[in-house]
DNA sequence: GAGCCTAGGTATACGATGTAGACATGTCAA
DNA sequence: TTGACATGTCTACATCGTATACCTAGGCTC
């Protein structure tokens, strides 16, 4: 609050004329920016439309630096955050899924639906001389194999993960689950 | 700290002569919990085998309410946070997968690797009174019309979720969708 | 037995943070 | 002209993690 008056130029207390606390300037400017997720190009076919709409989402989000911390810090969903969930159930709906497989999913999808999710734990940076780097992962492999065994082995080892395609992995083995389960006739028992 | 040091009847600064600061102290107990993960029953599957190893997390984590603020509040992989990350790879490799596989599963499965979700931002919960709980749903169905049919008409309406099941569906949705890119040997390209 | 180190505890204080409460001022309607 | 209201300011407080200086009892060395 302090450094947002400074910014403004402002005594920090002369925000509390505008905003009840922190907690509700926080609400605020999420529903800001949850508000900005249009509907994206929807073309009536469920799996198409659900996944344009999270990464309209991720696309919002993205360009807010604040945003993943500020999310995972509200306690109740706004108006604008209902109607993005409102949103993704209703496209569900509208592909025929059941009520049982919408809840299910939504579930499922709770971590991806923001458009962004939480890293795995950061392993140590390699170090970028590679003479280092060899030293380093020798030294690691004796107590984690596998981890070093990937970071050596696997497709653009070395560099830096490409984070939308980790994204982009993720929910789509999520959508084509759903989408095999629903045409199985899944139901939860 | 504060709070710490009255439970353990001292003043707050003794702490210190035990730690260096908070955050060591967090780093301290998350591997303290991580470390009591054990190997769980492998049988040689990989799919079977990851599973209970997640498993193993969970009820490792969930005995203790503090874990989930406290590991996603690390921002550095502790030395039994590392053997359980290894753990989980060296699972796949030995199921065959293709490292670039197990690195996107990786990915993939960090929202559940500690046994744990974050929830999807919590909707108002429903009154109990049924009368009442009618009108708050006729209220709220006017702008989210698709949440109220999901609380409505899926099974279990009314009643809170079963956040195991919920746990285990998007867990298995996972697994299942590796499984299947693994069986057709599938690469990022 | 004298001296001293050290592990573990205390007392005090500081800076950062969110925010309560009382008070000032400029603008505009009545 | 008056007075209400919107918008600031100033001061102060509780809470938090933690730096610094100091105390003390037990056990070691000589």
């Amino acid at each position: 609050m302090r450094r947002l008056a400074d910014e403004l130029g402002v005594t920090p207390m002369a925000i509390y004329k505008h905003i009840d606390n922190r907690e509700r300037l926080l609400d605020a400017m999420v529903d800001h920016v949850v508000a900005e997720i249009a509907s994206a190009s929807t073309v009536g076919e469920w799996k198409h439309d659900l996944r344009a709409r999270i990464l309209a989402a991720r696309s919002a989000t993205r360009r807010h630096p604040w945003m993943q911390s500020a999310i995972e810090s509200r306690t109740a969903a706004s108006p604008a955050v209902l109607a993005h969930m409102d949103a993704l159930m209703a496209t569900m709906f509208d592909g025929g899924l059941s009520s049982d497989l919408v809840h299910h999913a939504m579930h499922a999808l709770s971590t991806r639906m923001w458009g962004f999710t939480r890293d795995v734990l950061p392993t140590p940076t390699a170090p970028a001389d590679p003479a280092e780097r060899a030293r380093a992962y020798a030294a690691f492999a004796e107590h984690y194999p596998s981890i070093v065994r990937m970071a050596t082995t696997a497709p653009g080892a070395g560099e830096s993960c490409d984070t939308d395609a980790e994204f982009l992995f993720a929910l789509d083995l999520l959508l084509d689950g759903v989408e095999r389960l629903h045409a199985n006739g899944w139901s939860s028992r």
